[in-house]
DNA sequence: TATGAATGAGGATTCATTCAT
DNA sequence: TATGAATGAATCCTCATTCAT
């Protein structure tokens, strides 16, 4: 191997040893010696490619940014109706989110994370512009469908902003349950479901969209006491 | 004072200053020091109310809950239709949350909060609690409307959640813009908006609810580079 | 011993430790850790009585500066005539000097210390004050001898700097050798005789000062590779 | 360019780099990241030349070491009188710290540098060395004034350990003076007035010197508080 | 010979917790 | 009961030095 490979995957082994730190354990909490461990390498070596902690941080939350954000926007014109692209953004996001789960996880660490103040500035700037982004390709959808007669007028920001809470909602109760190792129900249906009943409020046609059918009575989630 | 009066009113000193500094700093950056100088004691003092800081944290966090449960639970019964009782729920929480914004801000913080592995049991259990009842409580009122005819037939815990779901994020989201010091809007209509949003898609009368005219063109929240 | 006397002990414990360690290796190079052994107390501690250790170099910097400097305005003006009183002046502050010598080798060591960009802005200050007041007090007597024609009409403000100069170099020279643990000769007979020869040029009697007599031929300092 | 001359050439170029950093920040506080990068090589290339950071110091501390040797001795010997020879030496070495300011620096660092310790007994011999031949010369000049009668009998070493702590004490100030980036003044004829005052006090004829007016009342170099 | 990636010991600082008074 | 001084484990970061390429 050459010596930039070296580096190249030195590199990617001390994002992924961190990733999984940062992931498990926040900014705070997260130790150096545990990711230079992980990662097979010094604890100096880190150092040498990443400023600070934060520095290593900001490395790892914006890592996949640009690859997620270009396929966002593809996702965002494939379907031949508005609730189809509608339904093939969600699609992609989950897909995304079923490969890269601790990404994500980061991304949200970020808006709750107590440490914010002490982020860099482009952290806060980056995660601002991934849900700006992800608001923009929904909301140009449901104003297309608007505009071709698809969904009745409405408030396509609110909509979208709707539709992204819930998104966001579902996922963050998911990486909960996984931190807590509770039992997990896959996402996507539940998130297209979610979406149906949602754009149901606004089509034209509501009978273009089934309604799902009554869930079993849920089960307390409550965790017992030891 | 009596000598048991001076012992709550320590306390209840002691618990205001942590849900302060709790609030701002979260659960791991929180200083004791701080918090036993706010209120007005010896750091050593804390330790005589609390066993510890986690315990502190405990307190503070299940301070209000039996209050808000509570509440909580009559305002789900408040209302002529289930359409109302809904609403009603929505408009309670929210009221709820401008008045005591630091006790949700750090129910959230503890889903959010990276140090939950070394909360204890209890604390999570609260929190986990606290959400089964809005769910309950909510879906209770969605329950009865379909039973009555009001609703079509729907996964009305699925509703539920999305409801949650949607309150949640306005919330978090108010909470973050606070955090930066970004302009906030007032959530109430815009939860109000949402929720009979969502609800329409489920109503079996879709023309007692009237959708949100668009609105403005939504102005970019980037943060600009300084 | 009561707590507040516990304290101040403690306080002067680690000073003292501080004192010794940072004599010996200077800012950069002193440990914490060391001082805190040697003052007997835990690492923690040190930072109950100074933020930091650059506090604490200052603290150690500025310890006796007030007493020296009340006692050094003092000598200034003992003596019958100006010669009588520069001598005084001399002789206290190599008394001061012997009794105190790592108090002064830290004012040079400011000096010298590379790290002075890293110092904070007041020890400067009270080192450049403390060879002020040196540099006035001696002044004031050449000037007065001047006034009352002890000494010729002059350039006071060099003699002045001339005296101190030889001052501080023969206990910089003392302190080198001390370091370097070769023999050392007493410094007040040397510097008596280096005022006497410097102030003898400006006497308008000279012979009121006798010359030392040649010394004995100076053997080399070099010191032997071993 | 032979492969003999690149050697040198990077020798001189590492050394120069060395030269001024080791000025700049002393020598802990002195990076080798920076050397190398100055110099434009690479930092494991530094090891090729020299065996350690302590190795390099000395070769700065000791590269002009010879020349300035040499150059100091000729001075010694120019002049037609004792008291021109002196001047002259005193010419000399202000003359050659004008040119090698950093070259000065290092040598009077050593003495205060805290690492003192840790640097190898040939630097310290080497400056050791210096001195004695600084005083050597002086006093050669001086013993040869009291034997042809220009100057009265007196400890002539005496007389040269004042003439050079003088030297020593105004280039320190200088330096210190640059490092706080305060005014500075020309240092030579401030020198030569030093000598010639303390010259008159052993001449048999005080009037061939001339002692220096009285200068502007001194104002103080206290360096205001921000 | 030159490179520069990797190393890892070392050191300042924080802060929850303890305990003598 | 309340205090607050003392503790010391925990952790980020620096940088001289090594060595494989």
């Amino acid at each position: 191997m050459s010596r930039d490979q070296k580096k190249a995957e030195s590199r990617r082994r001390i994002l992924d040893a961190a990733r999984a730190v940062f992931f498990r354990d926040g900014f705070m909490r997260a130790n150096l010696d545990e990711m230079a461990e992980k990662a097979g390498v010094a604890k100096g070596t880190l150092y040498r490619y990443f400023e600070s902690k934060a520095d290593l941080y900001v490395a790892v939350l914006t890592n996949n940014h640009e690859i997620f954000h270009e396929q966002m926007s593809t996702a965002g014109g494939q379907g031949e109706s508005a609730l189809e692209r509608i339904r093939s953004i969600a699609k992609f996001y989950f897909a995304h989110w079923l490969e890269h789960p601790d990404y994500f996880q980061i991304f949200w660490a970020v808006d709750n994370e107590s440490v914010i103040g002490d982020l860099p500035r482009d952290v806060i700037e980056k995660v601002a512009d991934f849900w700006e982004m992800n608001l923009n390709v929904t909301h140009a959808a449901l104003a297309d469908g608007v505009k071709t007669g698809e969904f009745v007028e409405c408030d396509t920001w609110e909509i979208a902003h709707i539709l992204w809470s819930v998104a966001d909602s579902l996922i963050e109760s998911d990486n909960t349950k996984a931190r807590r190792q509770i039992r997990r129900r896959p996402l996507e249906p539940l998130y297209t479901h979610a979406v149906d009943t949602i754009i149901r409020g606004i089509l034209v046609d509501p009978s273009r969209v089934a309604l799902a059918p009554p869930s079993e009575p849920r089960k307390s989630t409550l965790i017992p006491v030891k």
